[in-house]
DNA sequence: CGGCTTTGACCTGCGC
DNA sequence: GCGCAGGTCAAAGCCG
C-alpha cells in the first residue's frame, strides 16, 4: 500500500502530511509522573503541560510544524481525550498485574469493580488524508464504532503478529476532519516487519518491547519530518514516544542543524530528547 | 484460499 | 436498575 514511500523511508514507514502534536500516556504501573502527564503536577491541564517546555515534558512532545496550528486549542474533543487518558491512568495505577494475553476473556469475565488490565497507551494526532497510517506494522481491523458527538467512526486495529497484543484506535477529529487521532495500546513483542526487510536500518531498532508505535521507526525520520514540512508531499505520519529520551538520547550527528521555524533548535522544542537520563 | 474488512450483536463500565 | 457509550467478537463477504 505504501511501496512507493519506501523509496524514501526504507522501514516501510510512511509519513502523513504534517506532524501536529504528540502526547503520550504513561505505561500502567502507577508511576504517574515518570512518563506521562502527572495529574498532580502544577500544570492545570495537559495542554499547559505540553506547551510548557520547562515542565521537562518527558513523554510529551509538542512539535508543531504549521505555525498557525495550536495544540493548546480548547477543543472539547481533545479535552475529552485527555480526560479519558487521565482516567485510564488512574485505573492503571489501581490495577493489578495479570496476564494480558487473553484480554477477551478478561473483559468478559471481569466483574464490575475490578480494574481492567490496561496496556500503556500512547496517542497522537496527525494531519492526514487517510485514517489508517502506515507505521511499518501489519494491522487487522477488528471493529469500528460510531463515536458520540462525532460524525466520524472510530476504528479498532490489532497487530497481526502472533503473541502481540498491541492495539490501536484510529479516529478522525470532528473539530478538524483533517486530523487523525491515533491511540496505540501495548507494546510490540517483535520488530517491525517492514524494518526487518531493511537490514541497513535494523541496527537502529531498540530491542523489544518498545512503544507500540515506535518499534521499527527511525526517529530521525520524525525529526526530519518535523523540520521539513515539505516532505508532506510524501505520505507522512507523525510519531510519538511514550518516553522520547529512551529512544533519542541525543540528536543524531547526521542531523546537526535541525531547525524548527519559530522554535529554534529541535532540542528546544523537544527538551526531553536531549535528556541524558534514560529509563 | 488465506488474509482482511465490514458490521451487527454482545459485553462491560459508568452515570443517573 | 436502566440506559448509554466504548470496546470486542465473530460471521459473512471481499479481494488478490
Amino acid at each position: 500500500m505504501s511501496g512507493e514511500n519506501r523509496e524514501f523511508y526504507p522501514h516501510g514507514f510512511s509519513f502523513h502530511d504534517e506532524l501536529l502534536s504528540v502526547f503520550s500516556q504513561k505505561p500502567g504501573s502507577g508511576e504517574a509522573a515518570d512518563l506521562g502527564f502527572d495529574p498532580a503536577s502544577p500544570f492545570a491541564s495537559l495542554d499547559e503541560y505540553m506547551t510548557t517546555p520547562a515542565a521537562g515534558g518527558d513523554g510529551l512532545i509538542m512539535a508543531p510544524v504549521t505555525p498557525n496550528f495550536s495544540v493548546s486549542s480548547s477543543s472539547t474533543e481533545e479535552s475529552d481525550l485527555r480526560m479519558k487518558q487521565e482516567e485510564e491512568e488512574d485505573k492503571e495505577a489501581k490495577g493489578n498485574e495479570e496476564g494480558r494475553d487473553s484480554f477477551k476473556k478478561e473483559n468478559k469475565t471481569r466483574k464490575k469493580g475490578e480494574n481492567r488490565q490496561r496496556e500503556p497507551r500512547f496517542a497522537f494526532m496527525t494531519k492526514s488524508e487517510v485514517d489508517h497510517l502506515e507505521d511499518g506494522y501489519r494491522w487487522r481491523k477488528y471493529g469500528q464504532k460510531a463515536v458520540k458527538n462525532s460524525p466520524y467512526p472510530r476504528s479498532y486495529y490489532r497487530c497481526t503478529a502472533q503473541k502481540c497484543n498491541v492495539k490501536k484506535r484510529v479516529e478522525r477529529s470532528h473539530q478538524d476532519p483533517s486530523i487523525v487521532i491515533t491511540t496505540y495500546e501495548g507494546q510490540h513483542t517483535h520488530h517491525s516487519p517492514a524494518s526487518m526487510r531493511s537490514s541497513s536500518s535494523a541496527h537502529l531498532l531498540s530491542p523489544s518491547p518498545m512503544p507500540a508505535n515506535f518499534a521499527g521507526h527511525d526517529h530521525r525520520l520524525l525529526l526530519h519530518q518535523v523540520v521539513s514540512p515539505a516532505a508532506a508531499t510524501i505520505n507522512s505520519t507523525s510519531i510519538g514516544y511514550s518516553n522520547p529520551s529512551m529512544y533519542l538520547p541525543s540528536l543524531p550527528p547526521s542531523l546537526p542543524q535541525l531547525q524548527v521555524p519559530d522554535f529554534g533548535l529541535l532540542q528546544d522544542v523537544l527538551p526531553s530528547f536531549t535528556h541524558s537520563s534514560q529509563q
